[in-house]
DNA sequence: GCCAACGTTGGC
DNA sequence: GCCAACGTTGGC
């Protein structure tokens, strides 16, 4: 087995939250229209890390785990034209968008606000865990991971 | 509401 | 390919 990769994952809590996750166990991470992002999804594997991240609250910041469980899945919400994320461009012998589904492993005692992360983190580091705010997808490297973990604590 | 830091679109 | 205009994300 090899290292997993790692990565946050982005979601505005009023959408889509940890609690949410938690109750479900499990999620495909669908509605991702940004191609940047959707190359980074897919390139993730089986048993990849994923931090939680909860956007455009307040706090924001890192609330829970999750691990990678299936990849490179066709998102659905594409050819639903019911969906906001309904891709008229796509189709279904070429679809353009797709995605991972992810497992809850667990909710931190505390969350990690992006507060607290700049003061861990230099401005270059803490650029490339934001990524101008543009990403909902992010990957992070095995030694920011730990970093992550360090001050996170374990998941209960 | 403002702003930074992008991405996307479309005319040329 | 260039570039202006516009859209999006998300913190503050």
């Amino acid at each position: 087995m090899t290292e997993p990769n790692y990565w946050i994952m982005k979601s505005e809590p009023d959408a889509y939250s940890i609690d949410d996750l938690k109750e479900e166990k499990e999620t495909l991470w669908d509605g991702i229209r940004n191609y940047q992002a959707r190359n980074f999804m897919r390139s993730m594997n089986v048993g990849d890390i994923a931090f939680f991240y909860h956007s455009n609250c307040k706090p924001p910041g890192i609330v829970g785990l999750m691990q990678v469980i299936e990849t490179k899945l066709t998102d659905p919400t594409q050819f639903d034209n019911q969906s906001k994320y309904f891709d008229q461009k796509s189709s279904l012998e070429n679809p353009r968008w797709d995605c991972a589904k992810l497992k809850y492993l667990g909710e931190f005692g505390e969350k990690l606000s992006l507060k607290e992360m700049s003061d861990n983190f230099t401005a270059e580091e803490l650029l490339l865990l934001r990524k101008g705010n543009r990403l909902s997808i992010i990957p992070v490297k095995e030694n920011i991971a730990k970093r992550l973990y360090n001050l996170l604590g374990s998941v209960k």
